[in-house]
DNA sequence: TCACCTTCTTGACAGACGTCAAAGAGGTGG
DNA sequence: CCACCTCTTTGACGTCTGTCAAGAAGGTGA
C-alpha cells in the first residue's frame, strides 16, 4: 500500500465496522480500522498510552510526557498528534503547557472491534480532535 | 523507532502485558503489543482476516484469497506471512495447496489487553508469557 | 515592550513497508 | 523423468515513518 492511508478526518467518524460479520470487509471500513490501529502500534505510543492510563485523569502535559519515553520533545509532540488525530487523545491548553487527555471510548470501540472475532456490532462515535 | 522491532519468535510468544496498570509500561511488552498491532494494521491484513473469520473453519488457501484483495500473488503470501509470524494465523500444507487459519485467541488477546488498559486495571495481571 | 517558557512545525535523514515481476521450492500426475 | 500447479522467496522501486536539530508559534510575567 504505497497509498497513503486518509487522516481520520477524511474518513468515516465511526469506529468501526464489523470485523467478521461478512466475507467481505470494505475497503473503506478496512482502512478506517487500519488508521487507528496504526497509531497505536507503536511501542512509544503505547508507553504514553500507558503513563496517560495511570494518571489520576488520565492525562498530563507534553513536559512530563517526554522524560517517560527518553526521546526529544518534537519526536513525542509527533507521537501525541498522531494519537490525536485518530481520536485515542484529546488536547487542550492550560496556561502554557499542553494537556493530553485519553479518550478511553476509542480505545474501547477498537477493541470490541478487534473481538467481533466474538462479534457484535460497531458503531460509537470516537472524539475526534479537539 | 528507526530500530526494527523484532519478530515474534524474539519475543514473548503470549500477547500481551496490561496497558493501564502502571505508569510505566515496560519497552519490551511496548514492544511486545506494538508488534501485533502492526500486523493488524493494515487494510490489506484487516481484509484478508475478515474474509477468513467468515469461512466455515475460518480458514482458507492462498488461491482463494489473492481474488479477495485483488493483489498479486506474491504480495499476499507476504501479508499472510506477516499474519502468521504475528500468531494471528497458522499454516498447514494440503497436498498442493496452504491452509490459512485464524487463531481467534490471539485476536482476542490483543482486545483484551486494549480493553484491559482502557478501563483501568484489574484482570489479567497475569502476563502470561511463558 | 522584552525576556523567558513550553510546545509545535519544518527539513533532512536512515530505515521500514507494500508492491510487483521473475525465479525458486514443494507437490501431483502422467 | 517431465510437465504442471500452487505457493514463497528474491530483488528492486517508490512511499511512509520515526528521529533529531533548528527555528517558529503561542503564552506568561516584568
Amino acid at each position: 500500500m504505497p497509498k497513503t492511508l486518509p487522516l481520520l478526518d477524511d474518513i468515516s467518524p465511526i469506529c468501526c465496522g464489523p470485523l467478521g460479520n461478512s466475507a467481505t470487509l470494505d475497503i473503506d471500513d478496512a482502512i478506517a480500522l487500519a488508521v487507528r490501529l496504526k497509531a497505536l502500534a507503536d511501542p512509544v505510543r503505547l508507553q504514553l498510552l500507558a503513563y496517560l492510563l495511570a494518571q489520576p485523569n488520565q492525562e498530563a502535559c507534553t513536559c512530563d510526557l517526554a522524560p517517560v519515553v527518553k526521546l526529544s520533545e518534537p519526536t513525542v509532540s509527533h507521537h501525541l498528534k498522531k494519537l490525536q488525530a485518530s481520536g485515542i487523545l484529546t488536547k487542550e491548553r492550560h496556561g502554557m503547557s499542553v494537556h493530553y487527555r485519553v479518550v478511553p471510548e476509542a480505545i474501547h470501540a477498537i477493541a470490541r472491534t478487534l473481538d467481533t472475532g466474538t462479534w457484535a456490532q460497531p458503531a460509537l462515535a470516537a472524539g475526534i480532535r479537539s
